[in-house]
Order: structure tokens, then sequence, then C-alpha cells
DNA sequence: TTCACTATTTGATATAGGTCAAAGGAAAGC
DNA sequence: GCTTTCCTTTGACCTATATCAAATAGTGAA
């Protein structure tokens, strides 16, 4: 994307950190302004709408079948969307990370029963707006909109880079897409979360892990 | 989407067809209308920007490598986005239908050589517009830059569905996801086609299709 | 109608990765 | 420090779907 460059630089400024380090963190204002080039007015007002929220390690954020009523900004921390298939397993669907907005995307647009799960798994700084606040904040900036368009874009061809990877590659590939998309992760979050991520068996996984006998790339 | 019903609604009352019917004809001003409450003079402003193009069956509008120049509205045809595997083979990516937008997504908005050939598969009637006058029109209207919102979120939905699908479902409940996703597809494009954008082997397909031994639903 | 070509179906066999079961490790509560 | 619980690894076996090969059915051109 054309802000993934920005978005590194910020994340390596803030944090006087490598950016490969293990934990990162994104302040809500610097990530907006690097975006779209707010003014201070419009940056001042889109913030208040937020809210600062603290949460803890393995806390839920909404459940299956509930409306998500707010999009989440992380600032610090990591959380996963994940579902349950009929045999009661977890299946992860997506991480987020700092410095991206979570989501049941579809719950919050449309204001549906989610799909999904959302929960932090690891204590993390998050700053949440609600449905309304941000539809006043498309209607009033026009700005707001296209920051919402740029993000939308952006999410779709992470979700498509997904989508080619677990369609087409062997298990050991998916695991090295994974790496790229997320390199904080695998040692972040538990085995098997990942594992269903990428759509294998937390076996598998650990012995993609060990690096033994597969003779594929 | 909240727009969906629209959709199905206008294709229904410009064709007096039932919506399931084979061919669908959609023009991009009704599909504007419907979806940003947008003035008469920005329609006119914004279709004037639009150029139409008539396509034949097989021919292929941007090729792997290539920046994809334009966006394109599939107002009457069938469209595929695919790539080549190291083997050669053909990888269906998406199919586009009347009433969508059609376009190596990621090519077209960053300017970078496209990983996907993009041709129709009928004879079609398409609507296309240049990076540079879409720029200009999501500059100068605000409602230009929410439809340009809302059809990337719609997008992002259809694309998480059909990974849930690839990626934890039988062939079988792939092929039926697919019933639901483009229910004109499976009788106007090839075998071939939908088999690798259903992530599976033609022969597997076949052998589904026949509705033979599989036990799974 | 026939030819040439392409798309689809069918059969036989192979394999990546799943499932089931159990054993180690690590970490959290007491 | 000990105990309980959860997380990860390892092994043995199995199954859905791929692969390879060939037969059959469609389709368009002349």
């Amino acid at each position: 994307m054309m802000y993934q460059g920005y978005l590194e630089k910020i994340a390596f400024n803030c944090l006087h950190l490598n950016p490969k380090a293990e934990k990162l963190y994104m302040s809500l204002q610097d990530f907006l302004r690097n975006i779209v080039p707010f003014t201070s007015e419009e940056l001042t007002d889109i913030t208040a709408h937020f809210e600062r929220e603290i949460v803890s390690k393995n806390q839920t954020l909404v459940k299956e079948n509930q409306v998500c009523t707010k999009l989440f900004f992380v600032e610090k921390g990591v959380g996963r969307s994940y579902y349950l298939k009929e045999d009661g397993k977890e299946v992860t669907q997506w991480f987020f990370i700092e410095g991206k907005f979570m989501s049941s995307i579809e719950s919050f647009f449309q204001q549906t029963p989610s799909l999904y799960y959302l929960e932090m798994l690891e204590d993390s700084v998050l700053y949440s707006i609600t449905r309304e606040n941000l539809d006043l904040l498309f209607a009033r900036y026009h700005n707001m909109e296209k920051l919402g368009r740029l993000l939308s874009t952006e999410m779709l061809t992470r979700v498509v880079n997904k989508l080619n990877a677990v369609q087409f590659q062997t298990a050991k590939q998916r695991y090295d897409y994974m790496l790229t998309e997320f390199p904080s992760i695998s040692s972040r979050v538990p085995l098997g979360s990942i594992a269903s991520y990428l759509g294998m068996t937390q076996e598998t996984l650990s012995r993609i892990r060990r690096g033994g006998t597969s003779r594929n790339s």
C-alpha cells in the first residue's frame, strides 16, 4: 500500500526500536495523519470521538451473535477474530496488531449479529469508536471518508493475499506467508491459534516448525 | 450488504426477468444511484468520466505484469481475473458479473504491475474509468468517496466469505458456496475455470456435479 | 455431415495433511 | 516448591482430493 512505508517508519520513530521488534506501539493520531493529510482541527475532532480502553489478556470484546457496536484501533497488543466450527473447534480468522483497526467488520458496518468472536491475546490498549460517531465523522469530513476507503482497500488486498496463500500453497508455504504478513505473531500467540488461521492442524504446524522431513520449500 | 437488496431489485426491473435468470443487464447510473444518493448533476458528471467499451468473448483486458490502467463496470457479460501458477496452470481468482466493478485492484490502485490477467468470458459491455479520472471524482465529490468506501467494504466481505469457504470446507461445500455467491456462473463459464476458482481440480468438480458417492453434504 | 479441437467425464493410483492417542513441557495458582 | 492445567510435540494410521491416463461428449468451421 502506498502508506505502508510510512507506517513502518512511524512505528520505528515512535519506538526507537527495530520495526521487527516484538511489541510495537502506534498512536492513533500519528496513524491517521500519515494516511490522509488531515488538518490539526480535523484530527483533534476525530480523535475526540474515540474512547481509550485498556483490556487485559484473554478478554473477549465481542461474542458470536452479538452486534459488534465498536470499531477498535489497536495502539498496543494483539487481538484476533475467530469462530467456532460445528465441532466446537476455534478457527482464527484474522490477527490484529498495533496500528491496525479491529472489528467484526460485517457486523459493525451492517449492524448484524457477528459471526465471529473478537478477543485480545495480550494486555492491550485500544481506542474505540461507535458506529454513530464514525458515521458522523464520515459525513462531516470528506477526508475521513477517504481514510475509510483507503483502509478498506488495504484490508481487501491483505485478505486477497491470504486467500491466495491458503488456497494454493502447501502448509509450509502458508506458514512462510504468515511470517511475512505478521512477523511478530509467531512468538506472541499460541500455536493452535496460528494453525487454524492458516487452515491446518496444530500437529501439522508443529511438524513444520520443527522443519523436518517435508520436501516443499 | 445494505444495498444488496436494491441491486437485485434494479436488475429485476431493468430486465423484467427473474433475478436468477442467466443474463442480467445493469446500467451504471442505476447502480450508482442506488448505493449513494447522488444528485442528478453529480451522476451526469460522474458517468461522463466513464467510457463505454464493447469487448468480445475471450478478450483479455489486462495481462500479467502490465499496470492495470482502468477500472471497469460490467454492464453486461462475465469476466474473470486469473493468474498462472509456476506449472502454467490458470487459477481463477474472481468472477465479475453484471453490476460489478472489475479490475486488478492492487495494480489499479497502487499502479503496480498486475499479478493477474483480466479477461471476459462472454461478449460484454463495459464502462471504464482511468485512475486519474477516478481520483478526480473522489476529490470532487464527497459522495463519490463514500461510494468507493462502500464498494470496497462490500468486496471485502465477499472475499472473506470465500476465504472461509475455501479454507475450511470440503470440495462439495465449496461448490455450494459458489452456487450462492455466483448463481448464474455455473452455466456460463467452463468447468475448469470454476474448479480453479474453488481450489480444486476439474476432475473433482466434475465428480461433485455428478453428485455421486461423496458422503459430505 | 464430417473433421478437428476443446471440454468433460471416468478410472486407477498416490500423497499431503488430517485424526486419534499419548507423552513431554511450560506456566499459573496455591 | 508443588500441582494442576494448558500447550506443544511425536507417532501411527487414514481419508479427501490430487495426479496421471484415457475415453467420451460437445462445438464450431468448412
